[in-house]
DNA sequence: CCGTCTATGTGTTCCAGCGCACAGACGCCT
DNA sequence: AGGCGTCTGTGCGCTGGAACACATAGACGG
C-alpha cells in the first residue's frame, strides 16, 4: 500500500490517446483519499476533478432528514466531478470516500480546457457521464423493488469489480448509509450470506468466500450497470496492456446471471 | 388543442441564438405524442431525439419483475434522447408519453452535428443532461425516504410546473406505474389529498384546486429539482420574450418550502 | 494485559406499503 | 337508454423494514 499506483490504473486515463495524455500528465496529482473524507460538499464549488485509482468515491444525497443514500460509486472506471465539464460548475450531491485508497487528482480548468478541445477525452467523459446515470437510474429502481439482501450484493459485486481484492473494508455502518437503511437491516442481510458462506464478516472487513454466491443472490440491477461499464470501455484502446488485476474480472465479460 | 405550439414553447429551443435556431428549424417536425405511447424501448436504437411542448414523457426503468419506475420525466424544459450526443446511441431506459401533447422532433444526426460544433446547443444540451441527473438521483434518495403521498405530490406539481393547466388528465393506475407504487397507493394517498381540498379526482381527470396545499406536503425533493432547473436557465436569454404561461409560475422563483 | 471505545448481534414493537379480491361508479359506445 | 368496460374505493392479511433498546465482543491504545 506504500507504492502510489501509476495513472493507467484508471481505466479513463488509460484509454487516452498518448499526445492527450501526455499533455495532462504533468498536471495529474496523486492524492490519498481517507475512508470518509469528503471531496465534495452539496452546493459546492469544484476546484478539482478526481480519477480514482484504488478509492472508491460515493456520490450521496443527504435530506433534510438527515438520511441518506448512495445515487452511485466511483471507481477506477471514471471520474468524480462531472459536473465540471457538465456545465455549472457546482453539484447537488457530496462526494464521500467510501474506500481509502488512491486517485489522482486535476485541476477543473485544465479538466475543462482539455474537454472543449474535443477530442477523445470528450468523448470518453460524455459516454462516462451516460454510463453514470445508467447507474443513478437503475439505483433509483433498485431502491424502490429491490430487498436490503439484493441490493447488498449488488453493492458488493461493484465494489469487488472495482478493487480486485477479496476484503472489503468497511463497516456495516457505512455499507447502511451508502445503501440508504438502517445498520441493523446490513446486519440481517450480511448474517444471511454469511450463513450461505458467501462471505465473512469481522469488525470492520468483509472477506468475499464466493463471488458466484453472491451473483446468485444479486437482483438484475448489478448485470445493467455493470453491462454499461463494460460497454463503456468496449471500443478502447490502452496505450499500455491493461494489467490483467484491474481490467479482467472471472465474471466481467457479460451479464453474469445468464446461464 | 388544435393549433400545433411554436417551438419556442420548448425552453431549450428558445434558448437557442437565432443563427443556431436558423439552422435547425426546418428539420423541426412537429409531432403529436398520444398518452401511452412509447418514444424508446430499452436498448432500442435513438432515431430521433424529441423537444415537448406541450407533451410530457416519463424516462422508465423496467424490471425483470415486470415492475417499473420513473427515473425522470421531460417536459417543455428539456429533450427526450441525450443519449444521443452523450455517446453510444442507444438507451437503457424506455421513453413513455405520460401526458399525451405536441413536441419536435429532429433527427439523430443533426442533432448530433450541431451538438458537434461546440456551440450553445452544446452548451444547453449538457447542462440539461446534468439537470437530469440531479432529477435522477433526487428521485432515487426520494424512493428510498419518503412516503407515497410526499412523491405523488412531488409528481404532481413537477408535471403542473411544466403543463400550466389546472387539470391533468391521467389515470391513477399511470401516476402509480410512474411511481413505481401500487395503484391503491395512490389512491389512498389521493384521497387524503382530496379530504384537504387541494386536489379533486374524477375518473382519468385531477384538478388541483391549491397549489399551495400541495407545497406544504410535499418533501424537498420537489424543489431540489426544480431548482435545478430553473438554473439552467436562469442565464439563459430567450429570442423572443417567452410566453409567460410557459416560463413563469407562482411559487417558481426559489424553493417553495423555504418560509 | 486491561480498559474503553466502537462495531456487531438480537429482540420487540409498530407501520407503511404490498397482494389479492371485490364492489361500486363513471364514461362511452351503440 | 342500456350495457359494458375501465377506473376507483375498500377491506382484509402479510411482510419488510423502521425505531428503539440492549447485550456482547473485537480492536486498539496505553
Amino acid at each position: 500500500m506504500d507504492t502510489i499506483p501509476a495513472p493507467d490504473q484508471n481505466r479513463l486515463l488509460a484509454a487516452l490517446p498518448a499526445a492527450e495524455f501526455a499533455r495532462l500528465a504533468a498536471h495529474l496529482e496523486p492524492v490519498q483519499l481517507a475512508l470518509g473524507a469528503m471531496l465534495y460538499q452539496s452546493g459546492g464549488q469544484l476546484a478539482h476533478a478526481y480519477f480514482p485509482t484504488t478509492a472508491i468515491v460515493s456520490l450521496h444525497y443527504v435530506m433534510e432528514s438527515g438520511a441518506s443514500s448512495e445515487a452511485a460509486g466511483v471507481g477506477n472506471e471514471g471520474v468524480v466531478g462531472i459536473s465540471l465539464f457538465m456545465g455549472g460548475n457546482t453539484t447537488p450531491s457530496s462526494a464521500v470516500v467510501q474506500t481509502a485508497g488512491h486517485a489522482y487528482r486535476l485541476a477543473s480548468g485544465r479538466l475543462l480546457r482539455e474537454f472543449n478541445r474535443g477530442g477523445r477525452m470528450q468523448y470518453l467523459l460524455l459516454r462516462y457521464t451516460q454510463a453514470l446515470m445508467t447507474h443513478m437510474a437503475q439505483t433509483a429502481a433498485c431502491n424502490r423493488h429491490h430487498s436490503v439482501e439484493q441490493q447488498l450484493c449488488r453493492f458488493l459485486l461493484l465494489t469487488l469489480d472495482r478493487l480486485n481484492l477479496r476484503e472489503l473494508v468497511m463497516t456495516q455502518e457505512l455499507v447502511a448509509s451508502m445503501l440508504g437503511v438502517r445498520r441493523e437491516g446490513i446486519t440481517g442481510a450480511a448474517g444471511k450470506l454469511q450463513e450461505a458462506g458467501f462471505i465473512r464478516y469481522r469488525r470492520g472487513h468483509i472477506s468475499v468466500l464466493d463471488r458466484t454466491g453472491l451473483e446468485t443472490r444479486v437482483c438484475e440491477c448489478y448485470g445493467v450497470v455493470r453491462k454499461e461499464v463494460d460497454r463503456l470501455f468496449s471500443d478502447v484502446r490502452y496505450r499500455n496492456a491493461p494489467r490483467a488485476a484491474t481490467i479482467l474480472h472471472p465474471t466481467a465479460q457479460d451479464h453474469p446471471r445468464r446461464p
